[in-house]
DNA sequence: CGGTGTCTTGACGGTACTCAAAATCTGTGG
DNA sequence: CCACAGATTTTGAGTACCGTCAAGACACCG
Protein backbone atom coordinates (compact mmCIF):
# COMPACT_ATOMS: atom_id res chain seq x y z
CA UNK A 1 0.00 0.00 0.00
CA UNK A 2 2.70 3.01 -0.88
CA UNK A 3 1.23 5.01 -3.14
CA UNK A 4 5.42 5.81 -3.75
CA UNK A 5 6.05 2.54 -5.30
CA UNK A 6 5.16 2.45 -8.74
CA UNK A 7 6.17 -1.10 -9.25
CA UNK A 8 3.13 -1.85 -6.77
CA UNK A 9 0.59 -4.19 -8.11
CA UNK A 10 -1.94 -2.95 -10.41
CA UNK A 11 0.06 0.93 -10.21
CA UNK A 12 -0.18 1.94 -13.82
CA UNK A 13 3.05 2.19 -14.99
CA UNK A 14 3.62 5.94 -16.70
CA UNK A 15 5.26 6.21 -20.38
CA UNK A 16 9.14 7.12 -21.47
CA UNK A 17 9.21 11.10 -21.52
CA UNK A 18 8.97 12.68 -24.74
CA UNK A 19 9.35 16.39 -25.90
CA UNK A 20 6.35 17.76 -27.33
CA UNK A 21 7.58 20.29 -30.05
CA UNK A 22 4.78 22.71 -29.41
CA UNK A 23 3.97 22.26 -25.52
CA UNK A 24 7.62 21.96 -24.92
CA UNK A 25 6.32 19.44 -21.90
CA UNK A 26 8.69 16.67 -21.10
CA UNK A 27 6.66 14.83 -19.29
CA UNK A 28 4.07 11.56 -19.81
CA UNK A 29 1.23 13.48 -21.25
CA UNK A 30 -0.93 12.44 -24.01
CA UNK A 31 1.65 13.69 -26.69
CA UNK A 32 4.55 11.02 -25.05
CA UNK A 33 2.46 8.41 -27.48
CA UNK A 34 3.17 10.54 -30.48
CA UNK A 35 5.96 10.16 -33.19
CA UNK A 36 7.70 12.98 -34.27
CA UNK A 37 5.28 13.88 -36.98
CA UNK A 38 2.50 13.70 -34.99
CA UNK A 39 4.20 15.81 -32.57
CA UNK A 40 4.95 18.34 -35.43
CA UNK A 41 1.52 17.86 -36.52
CA UNK A 42 -0.08 18.48 -33.30
CA UNK A 43 1.75 21.81 -33.01
CA UNK A 44 0.35 23.23 -35.66
CA UNK A 45 -3.11 22.60 -34.13
CA UNK A 46 -2.83 23.66 -30.78
CA UNK A 47 -2.73 27.61 -29.19
CA UNK A 48 -0.38 27.47 -26.41
CA UNK A 49 -0.83 30.71 -23.53
CA UNK A 50 0.16 31.98 -20.39
CA UNK A 51 -2.55 31.66 -17.41
CA UNK A 52 -2.85 33.62 -14.23
CA UNK A 53 -3.38 31.98 -10.75
CA UNK A 54 -7.26 32.16 -10.16
CA UNK A 55 -7.95 32.06 -13.60
CA UNK A 56 -11.32 29.76 -14.76
CA UNK A 57 -10.01 27.37 -18.02
CA UNK A 58 -13.54 25.60 -18.06
CA UNK A 59 -16.87 25.20 -15.87
CA UNK A 60 -18.90 22.40 -15.57
CA UNK A 61 -21.44 22.49 -17.85
CA UNK A 62 -19.60 24.51 -20.49
CA UNK A 63 -19.63 23.41 -24.12
CA UNK A 64 -16.69 21.30 -24.26
CA UNK A 65 -15.00 22.34 -27.51
CA UNK A 66 -11.66 21.91 -26.52
CA UNK A 67 -8.99 20.07 -24.36
CA UNK A 68 -6.21 21.58 -22.10
CA UNK A 69 -2.77 20.56 -21.69
CA UNK A 70 -1.62 21.99 -18.69
CA UNK A 71 2.39 22.72 -19.84
CA UNK A 72 3.03 24.24 -16.55
CA UNK A 73 1.62 24.94 -13.31
CA UNK A 74 -0.86 23.90 -10.57
CA UNK A 75 -4.89 23.37 -11.52
CA UNK A 76 -7.73 22.42 -9.54
CA UNK A 77 -10.40 19.93 -10.84
CA UNK A 78 -13.68 20.67 -8.65
CA UNK A 79 -17.30 20.18 -8.82
CA UNK A 80 -19.93 22.61 -7.16
CA UNK A 81 -22.65 21.19 -5.08
CA UNK A 82 -26.88 22.94 -5.28
CA UNK A 83 -25.97 23.89 -1.63
CA UNK A 84 -22.67 25.78 -2.51
CA UNK A 85 -20.35 23.15 -1.11
CA UNK A 86 -17.52 22.02 -3.10
CA UNK A 87 -16.08 18.74 -3.90
CA UNK A 88 -12.47 19.44 -4.97
CA UNK A 89 -11.87 15.76 -7.58
CA UNK A 90 -8.28 16.16 -7.62
CA UNK A 91 -4.97 18.96 -8.49
CA UNK A 92 -3.38 18.82 -11.63
CA UNK A 93 0.35 19.77 -12.58
CA UNK A 94 2.43 19.68 -15.29
CA UNK A 95 2.27 17.74 -18.18
CA UNK A 96 -2.11 16.65 -17.19
CA UNK A 97 -4.65 16.67 -19.44
CA UNK A 98 -7.57 18.68 -18.61
CA UNK A 99 -11.27 18.68 -19.59
CA UNK A 100 -11.70 15.29 -21.71
CA UNK A 101 -14.89 13.82 -22.00
CA UNK A 102 -16.92 11.83 -24.45
CA UNK A 103 -20.28 14.10 -23.35
CA UNK A 104 -20.78 17.40 -24.86
CA UNK A 105 -20.35 19.28 -21.85
CA UNK A 106 -17.40 19.67 -19.41
CA UNK A 107 -18.17 17.45 -16.90
CA UNK A 108 -16.05 19.62 -13.66
CA UNK A 109 -15.07 22.65 -13.37
CA UNK A 110 -10.89 23.79 -13.76
CA UNK A 111 -9.24 26.84 -12.22
CA UNK A 112 -5.49 27.74 -12.04
CA UNK A 113 -3.76 27.70 -8.23
CA UNK A 114 -1.10 29.09 -10.01
CA UNK A 115 0.53 31.23 -12.71
CA UNK A 116 1.12 28.54 -15.84
CA UNK A 117 1.09 27.72 -19.53
CA UNK A 118 -1.63 25.66 -21.16
CA UNK A 119 -2.27 24.36 -24.74
CA UNK A 120 -5.95 24.33 -25.72
CA UNK A 121 -6.37 21.77 -28.63
CA UNK A 122 -10.01 21.82 -29.98
CA UNK A 123 -11.78 18.91 -29.66
CA UNK A 124 -12.36 18.28 -33.37
CA UNK A 125 -9.11 18.69 -34.36
CA UNK A 126 -7.97 16.25 -30.97
CA UNK A 127 -10.73 13.67 -32.26
CA UNK A 128 -9.00 14.21 -35.75
CA UNK A 129 -6.02 13.17 -34.33
CA UNK A 130 -7.41 10.15 -32.47
CA UNK A 131 -8.35 8.71 -35.32
CA UNK A 132 -5.07 9.26 -37.21
CA UNK A 133 -2.83 7.79 -34.55
CA UNK A 134 -4.18 4.59 -33.14
CA UNK A 135 -1.63 4.50 -31.01
CA UNK A 136 -2.86 7.79 -29.39
CA UNK A 137 -6.55 5.98 -28.69
CA UNK A 138 -4.13 3.62 -26.77
CA UNK A 139 -2.08 6.68 -24.73
CA UNK A 140 -5.57 8.02 -23.95
CA UNK A 141 -6.74 4.65 -22.74
CA UNK A 142 -4.16 3.92 -20.05
CA UNK A 143 -4.65 7.83 -18.86
CA UNK A 144 -8.14 7.20 -18.49
CA UNK A 145 -7.12 3.97 -16.26
CA UNK A 146 -4.71 5.95 -14.24
CA UNK A 147 -7.39 8.48 -13.49
CA UNK A 148 -10.01 5.77 -12.65
CA UNK A 149 -7.38 4.41 -10.32
CA UNK A 150 -6.57 7.46 -7.97
CA UNK A 151 -9.68 8.74 -8.06
CA UNK A 152 -10.57 5.12 -6.18
CA UNK A 153 -7.71 5.60 -4.15
CA UNK A 154 -9.19 9.30 -3.32
CA UNK A 155 -12.40 7.43 -2.35
CA UNK A 156 -10.93 5.42 0.03
CA UNK A 157 -9.11 8.02 1.86
CA UNK A 158 -12.21 10.02 1.98
CA UNK A 159 -14.39 7.40 2.77
CA UNK A 160 -12.32 5.22 5.45
CA UNK A 161 -9.95 7.31 6.62
CA UNK A 162 -9.67 9.76 10.05
CA UNK A 163 -8.40 13.67 9.82
CA UNK A 164 -5.30 13.31 10.14
CA UNK A 165 -4.61 10.27 8.15
CA UNK A 166 -6.35 11.97 5.31
CA UNK A 167 -3.93 14.91 5.39
CA UNK A 168 -1.11 11.85 5.05
CA UNK A 169 -2.22 10.78 2.26
CA UNK A 170 -3.00 13.82 0.56
CA UNK A 171 0.77 14.90 1.01
CA UNK A 172 1.64 11.19 -0.22
CA UNK A 173 0.23 11.94 -3.46
CA UNK A 174 1.75 15.08 -4.04
CA UNK A 175 4.89 13.41 -3.29
CA UNK A 176 3.87 10.93 -5.62
CA UNK A 177 3.21 13.28 -8.43
CA UNK A 178 6.20 15.07 -7.58
CA UNK A 179 8.49 11.74 -8.51
CA UNK A 180 6.12 11.00 -11.27
CA UNK A 181 8.11 14.11 -12.45
CA UNK A 182 11.78 13.47 -11.67
CA UNK A 183 11.33 15.99 -9.06
CA UNK A 184 12.19 15.24 -5.27
CA UNK A 185 9.25 13.67 -3.23
CA UNK A 186 10.68 15.45 0.12
CA UNK A 187 10.19 19.25 -0.63
CA UNK A 188 7.78 20.93 -3.03
CA UNK A 189 5.36 23.82 -3.60
CA UNK A 190 1.77 23.43 -2.25
CA UNK A 191 0.05 26.04 -3.80
CA UNK A 192 -3.37 25.15 -2.56
CA UNK A 193 -5.17 26.38 0.31
CA UNK A 194 -6.18 24.66 3.30
CA UNK A 195 -10.04 25.11 2.41
CA UNK A 196 -8.61 23.77 -0.89
CA UNK A 197 -7.38 21.00 0.87
CA UNK A 198 -10.41 20.52 2.92
CA UNK A 199 -12.70 20.29 -0.17
CA UNK A 200 -11.03 17.64 -1.83
CA UNK A 201 -10.67 15.30 1.91
CA UNK A 202 -13.86 15.95 2.99
CA UNK A 203 -12.67 17.89 5.79
CA UNK A 204 -13.31 21.57 7.29
CA UNK A 205 -10.41 24.02 6.50
CA UNK A 206 -9.86 24.01 10.23
CA UNK A 207 -9.91 20.42 11.00
CA UNK A 208 -7.39 20.74 7.84
CA UNK A 209 -4.92 23.08 9.85
CA UNK A 210 -5.19 21.04 12.94
CA UNK A 211 -4.17 18.24 11.11
CA UNK A 212 -1.10 20.00 9.46
CA UNK A 213 -0.48 21.22 13.21
CA UNK A 214 -0.20 17.88 14.44
CA UNK A 215 1.85 16.33 11.77
CA UNK A 216 4.40 19.37 12.70
CA UNK A 217 4.56 18.58 16.17
CA UNK A 218 5.44 15.08 14.91
CA UNK A 219 7.94 16.02 13.18
CA UNK A 220 6.54 14.33 9.86
CA UNK A 221 5.93 17.91 7.81
CA UNK A 222 8.03 20.89 7.64
CA UNK A 223 6.32 24.22 6.06
CA UNK A 224 9.60 26.53 5.53
CA UNK A 225 7.27 29.38 4.18
CA UNK A 226 6.66 30.34 1.34
CA UNK A 227 4.06 27.47 0.45
CA UNK A 228 6.89 24.90 0.54
CA UNK A 229 6.20 21.68 2.54
CA UNK A 230 9.02 19.01 3.45
CA UNK A 231 8.36 15.95 4.14
CA UNK A 232 11.43 15.07 6.08
CA UNK A 233 9.97 11.07 6.68
CA UNK A 234 7.95 9.82 3.75
CA UNK A 235 7.98 6.12 5.09
CA UNK A 236 6.55 7.23 8.88
CA UNK A 237 3.94 9.66 6.65
CA UNK A 238 3.02 6.41 5.25
CA UNK A 239 2.01 4.51 7.91
CA UNK A 240 0.68 6.89 9.49
CA UNK A 241 -1.98 6.91 6.33
CA UNK A 242 -2.21 3.48 6.26
CA UNK A 243 -3.32 3.37 10.38
CA UNK A 244 -0.38 1.30 11.34
CA UNK A 245 0.82 1.89 14.80
CA UNK A 246 3.17 4.27 15.51
CA UNK A 247 5.89 3.54 17.99
CA UNK A 248 7.32 7.00 18.27
CA UNK B 1 -27.84 17.92 -11.04
CA UNK B 2 -30.50 15.06 -11.43
CA UNK B 3 -28.48 12.11 -11.69
CA UNK B 4 -31.65 10.46 -13.64
CA UNK B 5 -31.88 12.89 -16.69
CA UNK B 6 -29.68 11.46 -18.67
CA UNK B 7 -29.76 14.23 -20.98
CA UNK B 8 -28.18 16.55 -18.21
CA UNK B 9 -24.99 18.31 -19.90
CA UNK B 10 -21.80 16.13 -19.29
CA UNK B 11 -23.84 13.13 -18.82
CA UNK B 12 -22.48 10.59 -20.98
CA UNK B 13 -24.84 8.82 -23.03
CA UNK B 14 -25.08 4.96 -23.86
CA UNK B 15 -24.92 3.89 -26.61
CA UNK B 16 -28.06 1.48 -28.62
CA UNK B 17 -28.51 -1.97 -27.15
CA UNK B 18 -26.95 -4.53 -29.44
CA UNK B 19 -27.09 -8.22 -28.87
CA UNK B 20 -24.19 -10.11 -28.03
CA UNK B 21 -24.33 -14.02 -29.62
CA UNK B 22 -22.24 -15.43 -26.78
CA UNK B 23 -23.25 -13.22 -23.99
CA UNK B 24 -26.75 -13.37 -25.01
CA UNK B 25 -26.36 -9.43 -23.19
CA UNK B 26 -28.85 -6.93 -24.91
CA UNK B 27 -27.34 -3.95 -22.64
CA UNK B 28 -24.61 -1.48 -23.38
CA UNK B 29 -21.47 -3.10 -22.70
CA UNK B 30 -18.35 -3.20 -24.45
CA UNK B 31 -19.88 -5.79 -27.17
CA UNK B 32 -22.50 -2.60 -28.30
CA UNK B 33 -19.68 -1.55 -30.13
CA UNK B 34 -19.13 -4.59 -32.24
CA UNK B 35 -20.77 -5.75 -35.24
CA UNK B 36 -21.66 -9.21 -36.52
CA UNK B 37 -18.44 -10.50 -37.22
CA UNK B 38 -16.79 -9.05 -34.31
CA UNK B 39 -19.67 -10.26 -31.99
CA UNK B 40 -19.31 -13.92 -33.91
CA UNK B 41 -15.27 -13.56 -33.38
CA UNK B 42 -15.68 -12.48 -29.77
CA UNK B 43 -18.11 -15.49 -28.88
CA UNK B 44 -15.00 -17.80 -29.84
CA UNK B 45 -12.61 -16.30 -27.60
CA UNK B 46 -14.74 -16.01 -24.43
CA UNK B 47 -16.07 -18.97 -21.85
CA UNK B 48 -19.67 -18.08 -20.14
CA UNK B 49 -19.99 -19.55 -16.66
CA UNK B 50 -22.67 -19.31 -14.10
CA UNK B 51 -21.33 -18.25 -10.72
CA UNK B 52 -22.99 -18.21 -7.10
CA UNK B 53 -23.33 -15.13 -5.13
CA UNK B 54 -20.52 -14.43 -2.81
CA UNK B 55 -18.16 -15.94 -5.16
CA UNK B 56 -14.57 -14.07 -5.74
CA UNK B 57 -14.21 -13.08 -9.55
CA UNK B 58 -10.49 -11.83 -8.73
CA UNK B 59 -8.62 -10.11 -5.94
CA UNK B 60 -6.71 -7.01 -5.74
CA UNK B 61 -3.00 -8.25 -7.00
CA UNK B 62 -4.30 -10.91 -8.68
CA UNK B 63 -2.28 -11.28 -11.79
CA UNK B 64 -4.66 -9.70 -14.77
CA UNK B 65 -5.02 -12.94 -17.34
CA UNK B 66 -8.84 -11.83 -17.75
CA UNK B 67 -11.35 -9.68 -18.02
CA UNK B 68 -14.93 -10.54 -16.90
CA UNK B 69 -18.12 -9.28 -18.77
CA UNK B 70 -21.35 -9.45 -16.01
CA UNK B 71 -23.75 -11.01 -18.53
CA UNK B 72 -26.38 -11.72 -15.34
CA UNK B 73 -26.08 -10.69 -11.40
CA UNK B 74 -24.82 -8.00 -9.43
CA UNK B 75 -21.25 -7.87 -8.02
CA UNK B 76 -19.15 -5.44 -5.83
CA UNK B 77 -15.83 -4.31 -6.68
CA UNK B 78 -14.08 -3.36 -3.27
CA UNK B 79 -10.56 -2.29 -1.80
CA UNK B 80 -8.96 -4.31 0.94
CA UNK B 81 -7.28 -1.29 3.65
CA UNK B 82 -4.16 -2.31 5.76
CA UNK B 83 -6.19 -2.00 8.81
CA UNK B 84 -8.89 -4.19 7.47
CA UNK B 85 -11.66 -1.56 6.64
CA UNK B 86 -13.22 -2.31 3.62
CA UNK B 87 -13.98 0.54 0.83
CA UNK B 88 -16.71 -0.28 -2.37
CA UNK B 89 -15.72 1.14 -5.19
CA UNK B 90 -19.31 0.82 -6.29
CA UNK B 91 -21.76 -1.92 -7.81
CA UNK B 92 -22.02 -3.58 -10.97
CA UNK B 93 -24.87 -4.82 -13.04
CA UNK B 94 -25.97 -6.57 -16.36
CA UNK B 95 -23.87 -5.76 -18.99
CA UNK B 96 -20.52 -4.36 -16.89
CA UNK B 97 -17.36 -4.99 -17.43
CA UNK B 98 -15.11 -5.62 -14.84
CA UNK B 99 -11.28 -6.01 -14.53
CA UNK B 100 -9.97 -4.11 -17.14
CA UNK B 101 -6.59 -2.40 -16.04
CA UNK B 102 -3.65 -1.01 -18.27
CA UNK B 103 -1.26 -2.80 -15.13
CA UNK B 104 -0.52 -6.21 -15.10
CA UNK B 105 -2.90 -6.81 -12.15
CA UNK B 106 -6.16 -6.24 -10.97
CA UNK B 107 -6.50 -3.07 -8.69
CA UNK B 108 -9.55 -4.46 -6.56
CA UNK B 109 -11.38 -7.37 -5.67
CA UNK B 110 -14.78 -8.69 -7.16
CA UNK B 111 -17.51 -10.59 -5.89
CA UNK B 112 -20.68 -11.45 -6.62
CA UNK B 113 -23.39 -10.20 -4.50
CA UNK B 114 -26.33 -12.76 -6.89
CA UNK B 115 -25.99 -15.48 -8.64
CA UNK B 116 -24.93 -14.49 -12.25
CA UNK B 117 -23.83 -15.18 -15.14
CA UNK B 118 -20.33 -13.88 -16.29
CA UNK B 119 -18.00 -13.95 -19.53
CA UNK B 120 -13.87 -14.17 -18.87
CA UNK B 121 -12.39 -13.17 -22.12
CA UNK B 122 -8.46 -13.74 -21.93
CA UNK B 123 -6.75 -10.60 -21.94
CA UNK B 124 -4.61 -12.27 -25.05
CA UNK B 125 -7.63 -12.44 -26.58
CA UNK B 126 -9.30 -8.67 -25.80
CA UNK B 127 -6.21 -6.97 -26.73
CA UNK B 128 -6.45 -8.59 -30.16
CA UNK B 129 -10.05 -7.93 -30.47
CA UNK B 130 -8.97 -3.79 -29.74
CA UNK B 131 -6.42 -3.80 -32.19
CA UNK B 132 -8.55 -5.19 -34.51
CA UNK B 133 -11.18 -3.26 -34.36
CA UNK B 134 -10.23 0.56 -33.52
CA UNK B 135 -13.94 1.11 -32.52
CA UNK B 136 -13.59 -0.89 -29.83
CA UNK B 137 -11.19 1.23 -28.17
CA UNK B 138 -13.41 4.39 -28.68
CA UNK B 139 -16.18 2.33 -27.33
CA UNK B 140 -13.69 1.37 -24.26
CA UNK B 141 -12.60 5.39 -23.89
CA UNK B 142 -16.15 5.89 -23.32
CA UNK B 143 -16.65 3.13 -20.70
CA UNK B 144 -13.73 4.60 -19.25
CA UNK B 145 -15.08 8.00 -18.88
CA UNK B 146 -17.74 6.70 -17.93
CA UNK B 147 -17.15 4.91 -14.54
CA UNK B 148 -14.72 7.75 -13.57
CA UNK B 149 -17.64 10.27 -14.24
CA UNK B 150 -19.61 7.81 -11.62
CA UNK B 151 -16.54 7.57 -9.42
CA UNK B 152 -16.35 10.68 -9.32
CA UNK B 153 -20.06 11.29 -8.26
CA UNK B 154 -19.58 8.72 -5.48
CA UNK B 155 -16.84 11.53 -4.13
CA UNK B 156 -19.29 14.37 -4.02
CA UNK B 157 -21.46 11.81 -2.11
CA UNK B 158 -18.71 10.45 0.42
CA UNK B 159 -16.93 14.24 0.63
CA UNK B 160 -19.67 16.50 0.54
CA UNK B 161 -22.96 14.77 2.00
CA UNK B 162 -24.25 13.44 5.08
CA UNK B 163 -25.78 9.99 6.02
CA UNK B 164 -29.28 10.37 5.06
CA UNK B 165 -28.36 12.20 1.75
CA UNK B 166 -25.67 9.69 1.45
CA UNK B 167 -28.14 6.82 1.41
CA UNK B 168 -30.76 9.11 -0.52
CA UNK B 169 -28.22 9.93 -3.18
CA UNK B 170 -27.11 5.80 -3.29
CA UNK B 171 -30.31 4.85 -3.90
CA UNK B 172 -30.94 7.08 -6.68
CA UNK B 173 -27.82 5.91 -8.09
CA UNK B 174 -29.43 2.05 -8.02
CA UNK B 175 -32.08 3.67 -9.41
CA UNK B 176 -30.41 5.37 -12.57
CA UNK B 177 -28.46 1.81 -13.04
CA UNK B 178 -32.07 0.34 -13.52
CA UNK B 179 -33.34 3.04 -15.78
CA UNK B 180 -30.31 2.71 -17.95
CA UNK B 181 -30.95 -0.65 -18.47
CA UNK B 182 -34.89 -0.33 -19.69
CA UNK B 183 -36.33 -1.19 -15.93
CA UNK B 184 -38.07 1.10 -13.64
CA UNK B 185 -36.17 3.13 -11.54
CA UNK B 186 -38.87 2.99 -9.05
CA UNK B 187 -38.86 -0.96 -8.01
CA UNK B 188 -35.92 -3.21 -8.60
CA UNK B 189 -34.24 -5.44 -5.63
CA UNK B 190 -31.29 -4.36 -3.75
CA UNK B 191 -29.03 -7.49 -2.72
CA UNK B 192 -26.59 -5.58 -0.99
CA UNK B 193 -26.18 -5.38 3.09
CA UNK B 194 -26.07 -2.27 5.15
CA UNK B 195 -22.52 -3.22 6.01
CA UNK B 196 -21.60 -3.52 2.20
CA UNK B 197 -23.51 0.30 1.59
CA UNK B 198 -21.77 1.25 4.72
CA UNK B 199 -18.68 0.79 3.05
CA UNK B 200 -19.38 2.54 -0.10
CA UNK B 201 -20.77 5.45 1.69
CA UNK B 202 -18.37 5.80 3.91
CA UNK B 203 -20.16 4.62 6.84
CA UNK B 204 -21.14 2.50 9.63
CA UNK B 205 -23.80 0.07 9.08
CA UNK B 206 -26.15 1.27 12.06
CA UNK B 207 -25.71 4.77 10.34
CA UNK B 208 -26.74 3.41 7.44
CA UNK B 209 -29.86 1.47 8.99
CA UNK B 210 -30.82 4.70 10.89
CA UNK B 211 -31.19 6.17 7.89
CA UNK B 212 -33.10 3.63 5.95
CA UNK B 213 -35.29 3.96 8.77
CA UNK B 214 -35.81 7.52 8.27
CA UNK B 215 -36.09 7.45 4.54
CA UNK B 216 -39.08 4.81 5.44
CA UNK B 217 -40.68 7.04 7.67
CA UNK B 218 -40.92 9.90 5.55
CA UNK B 219 -42.18 7.96 2.91
CA UNK B 220 -39.44 8.29 0.66
CA UNK B 221 -38.49 4.18 0.54
CA UNK B 222 -40.31 1.44 0.64
CA UNK B 223 -39.08 -2.15 1.54
CA UNK B 224 -41.87 -4.94 1.07
CA UNK B 225 -39.18 -7.75 2.05
CA UNK B 226 -37.00 -9.99 -0.29
CA UNK B 227 -34.64 -7.65 -0.99
CA UNK B 228 -36.91 -5.34 -2.68
CA UNK B 229 -36.99 -1.56 -2.58
CA UNK B 230 -39.68 0.49 -4.26
CA UNK B 231 -38.68 4.30 -4.03
CA UNK B 232 -42.48 5.94 -4.30
CA UNK B 233 -41.22 9.87 -4.75
CA UNK B 234 -37.82 9.71 -6.78
CA UNK B 235 -37.99 13.66 -7.22
CA UNK B 236 -38.24 14.20 -3.54
CA UNK B 237 -35.54 11.80 -3.18
CA UNK B 238 -33.43 14.27 -5.29
CA UNK B 239 -34.12 17.14 -3.06
CA UNK B 240 -33.21 15.08 -0.30
CA UNK B 241 -29.75 13.54 -1.51
CA UNK B 242 -29.16 17.86 -3.37
CA UNK B 243 -29.53 19.14 0.55
CA UNK B 244 -32.58 20.92 -0.82
CA UNK B 245 -35.03 22.31 1.81
CA UNK B 246 -37.94 19.93 2.66
CA UNK B 247 -41.31 21.86 2.67
CA UNK B 248 -43.27 18.10 3.82
C1' DC C 1 2.68 50.40 7.03
C1' DG C 2 -1.97 49.26 6.67
C1' DG C 3 -5.26 46.10 4.51
C1' DT C 4 -6.78 41.76 3.10
C1' DG C 5 -6.73 37.05 2.88
C1' DT C 6 -5.16 32.91 5.05
C1' DC C 7 -3.97 30.26 8.93
C1' DT C 8 -4.15 28.90 13.72
C1' DT C 9 -6.17 27.89 17.99
C1' DG C 10 -9.91 27.55 21.36
C1' DA C 11 -14.62 26.39 22.91
C1' DC C 12 -18.76 24.16 22.08
C1' DG C 13 -22.13 21.24 19.90
C1' DG C 14 -23.75 17.84 16.66
C1' DT C 15 -23.33 14.01 13.65
C1' DA C 16 -21.96 9.68 13.30
C1' DC C 17 -19.16 5.76 15.52
C1' DT C 18 -18.92 2.10 18.99
C1' DC C 19 -20.79 -1.12 21.94
C1' DA C 20 -24.70 -3.77 23.10
C1' DA C 21 -29.01 -6.18 22.95
C1' DA C 22 -33.28 -7.20 21.02
C1' DA C 23 -35.95 -8.07 16.80
C1' DT C 24 -36.43 -9.72 12.26
C1' DC C 25 -35.35 -12.37 8.37
C1' DT C 26 -33.68 -16.62 5.84
C1' DG C 27 -32.80 -20.97 5.01
C1' DT C 28 -32.74 -25.77 6.80
C1' DG C 29 -34.40 -29.79 8.58
C1' DG C 30 -37.66 -32.22 11.32
C1' DC D 1 -45.99 -26.45 8.60
C1' DC D 2 -43.23 -25.39 12.25
C1' DA D 3 -39.01 -25.02 14.94
C1' DC D 4 -34.49 -23.61 15.12
C1' DA D 5 -29.90 -21.51 14.16
C1' DG D 6 -27.33 -18.07 11.99
C1' DA D 7 -27.10 -13.86 9.78
C1' DT D 8 -28.82 -9.40 9.25
C1' DT D 9 -31.23 -5.46 10.81
C1' DT D 10 -32.96 -2.37 14.09
C1' DT D 11 -32.79 0.47 18.02
C1' DG D 12 -30.74 2.44 22.20
C1' DA D 13 -27.09 4.64 25.04
C1' DG D 14 -22.74 6.73 25.50
C1' DT D 15 -18.77 8.75 23.37
C1' DA D 16 -15.45 10.65 20.12
C1' DC D 17 -14.32 13.00 16.25
C1' DC D 18 -14.98 16.62 13.58
C1' DG D 19 -17.87 20.79 12.13
C1' DT D 20 -19.13 25.42 13.39
C1' DC D 21 -18.42 29.79 15.36
C1' DA D 22 -15.23 33.10 16.92
C1' DA D 23 -11.09 35.62 17.73
C1' DG D 24 -6.42 36.42 17.23
C1' DA D 25 -1.92 35.65 14.63
C1' DC D 26 0.47 35.63 10.55
C1' DA D 27 1.74 36.42 5.72
C1' DC D 28 1.55 38.75 1.61
C1' DC D 29 1.12 42.83 -1.30
C1' DG D 30 0.50 47.22 -2.72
Amino acid sequence: MNPLDLTRPGRVQSAAPAACTKCGSRVAGICAALDIAGLDEMSHETRRSSVAAREVLFREGDEATHIVMLVRGTAKLSRQLPDGKQQVLGFRFDGDMLGFTTGPCFIADAEMLTDGVICRVSRRDFEAMLARYPVLQRRLIDLCAQELAATQEQLVTVGRRQAEQRVAAFLLSLAQAQKARGASPQAFEMPMTRAEIGDLLGLALETVSRAFSALRRRGLVREPGGNRVELPNIAALQALADGEVLDA
